[in-house]
RNA sequence: CGGGGUGUGGCGCAGCUUGGUAGCGCACCUGCUUUGGGAGCAGGGGGCCGCAGGUUCAAAUCCUGUCACCCCGACCA
């Protein structure tokens, strides 16, 4: 790691002039640009938009990538992972095999060869790397193996969005570990997910560790590592106490039961003309003035239809407090791979009245014979206010566990902020983020479909389980601009910045070209990249405010204080200034860039 | 896939309502001046007006279709 984040560890130092480089700069925004990266990258002539959902790197785009690539390597190399490359198109056949081909769906690029033979686009290489492996390997003294690739991935997004965020062919670097054992897995687990701790670090981006849903994939662990911003599509949750989780996977904690003895009875009462919690909780303020009725207090049953992957459908409720909303993500985190659709086929179920529908009627032991799931706020004891099944009349002090049972518990309701933490690590508040990565304990599912197998110490056939990891590596550049940048431009750390220092040469005397020309060459022989602003033509307002956008982490100056005998020198990130003198100059450059 | 918006030189936009053969700013080229905060003057180059049909003597402008882009939603192992 000697010189991470430094000019001595690039693969290259060189000297980079405006008045040659391949770039141009623009003034105005781009109008189809909307998030800030998106927006400087364009304008800072980093990257060109080239197809739908595809960009052209160009040299200082090109530069930051590569930097980002090799720190990924680095770490993956340091982890002891091991570097392949597969080719992005690839044969139908191993994804038919673990039913991915079709599983994928309309988001996997399809393609045929002259003979009509099926290809694909890898969106990502599960198959190809387990059958890498089960063409290599067979030996349990063969594993634990680590093996990964930087690759362009294609997914066919249905929208591309935000610049680099979401693209159709972007830049991943995933890595699948195989191992004899859980246990194994679990090492190989803890060291990636130890790996991209150190490569986020490195790269200055600011991430959240949270758990996802491991969800019908197979029940063994995922964390996902989000970088949070106001941009993020993912929304998570959070505790000052240190809890992080994707919204998807956040569990409800559970109240007390309450003892059933001396509660009052369920009471039917007349609310017409109430199919919605508004409406009834009104009519119960008007009923029961001084019960302070609020949505809380109601229980809300709503119907969803279950797609199951046979192609059944299944009508299910799910009861839910009235104050809460039904969240679509995690009610399908929690039903994958059955898919929800909406519920209208009422005329089938007679026993679900709309608007009035109550526990009573439900359960898989009941006539109707409907699946009833709730959420595990509804526990023995707890009162409610909800459906009597006939239009025009709710049901008061329905006793769970006395007067209603239920076929199970389901996280389908909304998280809202203020939530308690499960770990009780204090109240919850939602942010966004954006995935930067994602550790994903597989286990055997693609091993058993794909028959990789490999002899123990007592010469049996053990299916070896596997892990798979990745980094978004094109997104990563996007995220760091998002999270660096300022009103100026962009603001480059300095372990990705595709030049150490920006030398700006300003007037028109022959000796500033010259001062600038040989600090540019010094800096260069000690090992930097220099961008140098030797156009001669152009105004110092104009150098400046390049120099802001373009945003190398150090600016240096050679203009009007060469008379004096000194230089300036910007830090870009903290504006902060100070002049140094010509003479030892490359020195004092150095040191500031190695820091 | 649903809703909304937009397509006119590299970038940002006007022109479209009321059809008459394309304009402004930035960028680019030449010359002179200017040189510490996106310079000035003068002279230039560059656009099948997203695409395809249609109406018309005539279409950037009107009609139909289609494609693309942006935003919101759905989707996103």
């Amino acid at each position: 790691m000697a010189g991470a984040g430094t000019g001595a560890g690039r693969m290259q130092h060189v000297l980079l002039t405006m008045s040659t480089l391949f770039v141009r700069t623009l003034r105005d925004d781009p109008a189809d640009a909307e998030v800030p990266s998106h927006r400087l990258l364009a304008r800072g002539g980093y990257i060109r938009r080239a197809a739908p959902g595809g960009f052209t790197w160009l040299p200082l785009g090109w530069r930051v990538l590569r930097n980002v690539e090799r720190i990924v390597r680095e770490e993956m190399d340091a982890m002891g992972a091991q570097e392949v490359h597969f080719p992005a198109l690839l044969p139908r056949e191993p994804y038919e095999a673990t039913g991915r081909w079709t599983e994928y769906g309309d988001n996997v690029f399809r393609l045929q060869d002259r003979k009509g033979a099926d290809f694909l686009l890898g969106p990502t290489h599960e198959e190809m790397f387990t059958l890498l492996v089960k063409d290599l390997y067979g030996s349990y003294k063969d594993l634990p193996v680590s093996l990964y690739q930087i690759q362009t991935k294609y997914r066919d997004e249905a929208r591309p969005r935000a610049g680099l965020f979401r693209t159709r062919e972007f830049v991943m670097k995933d890595s699948y570990s195989f191992d004899v054992d859980d246990a194994g897995l679990d090492r190989s687990y803890a060291a990636h997910r130890e790996a991209y701790t150190r490569v986020f670090d490195r790269l200055g981006l600011e991430y959240v560790i949270v758990s996802a849903t491991s969800g019908a994939m197979g029940g063994s662990r995922s964390e996902e590592f989000l970088t949070p911003t106001a941009i993020g599509e993912d929304t998570f949750v959070r505790s000052a106490g240190g809890y992080a989780a994707n919204v998807e996977a956040v569990t409800t904690v559970v109240p007390a039961s309450i003892p059933l003895e001396g509660l009052p009875a369920a009471h039917v009462e007349d609310t017409p003309d109430t199919p919605t919690i508004d409406t009834l909780v009104a009519v119960a303020a008007e009923l029961f003035p001084d019960a302070g009725y609020t949505a809380a207090h109601t229980l809300k049953n709503v119907v969803v239809q279950l797609r199951h992957p046979d192609g059944t459908a299944e009508p299910v409720v799910i009861g839910l407090p009235g104050d809460r909303e039904v969240d679509t993500k995690r009610l399908e985190a929690q039903v994958a791979p059955a898919e929800v659709e909406p519920f209208t086929d009422f005329a089938a179920h007679p026993a679900l009245i709309k608007g009035y529908i109550g526990p009573q009627v439900l359960g898989e032991e009941s006539a109707s014979g409907i699946r009833y799931l709730v959420d595990p706020r509804v526990v023995p004891g707890t009162r409610w206010i909800t459906g009597a099944n006939e239009p025009g009349k709710h049901v008061f002090d329905l006793t769970a566990g006395r007067d209603f049972t239920w076929d199970g518990t389901i996280e389908a309701a909304e998280v809202r902020a203020g939530d308690p933490a499960p770990d009780g690590s204090g109240p919850l508040e939602l942010a966004r983020g954006v995935e930067m990565g994602h550790v994903f304990a597989l286990g055997r599912k693609y091993a058993e479909a794909l028959d990789l197998k490999v002899l123990d110490e007592n010469g049996k056939l053990v299916t070896v389980t596997m892990g798979s990891y990745g980094i978004g590596v094109s997104r990563a550049v996007a995220a760091i601009a998002e999270s660096t940048h300022d009103e100026l431009g962009l603001v480059w750390p300095r372990a990705v910045a595709p030049a150490d220092v920006h030398l700006v040469a300003t007037g028109k005397d022959a000796a500033v070209f010259e001062a600038a020309r040989s600090l540019a060459d010094e800096l260069v022989a000690a090992g930097l990249t220099v961008l140098y602003d030797d156009r001669p033509k152009v105004s110092p307002g104009v150098k400046f405010k390049d120099a802001e956008l373009l945003g190398m982490p150090t600016i240096v100056t050679v203009g009007r204080g060469l008379a004096e005998g000194v230089l300036e020198l910007r830090d870009r990130a903290t504006g902060e200034r100070r002049d140094i003198p010509v003479e030892g100059a490359a020195a004092a450059v150095l040191a500031e860039v190695r820091g």
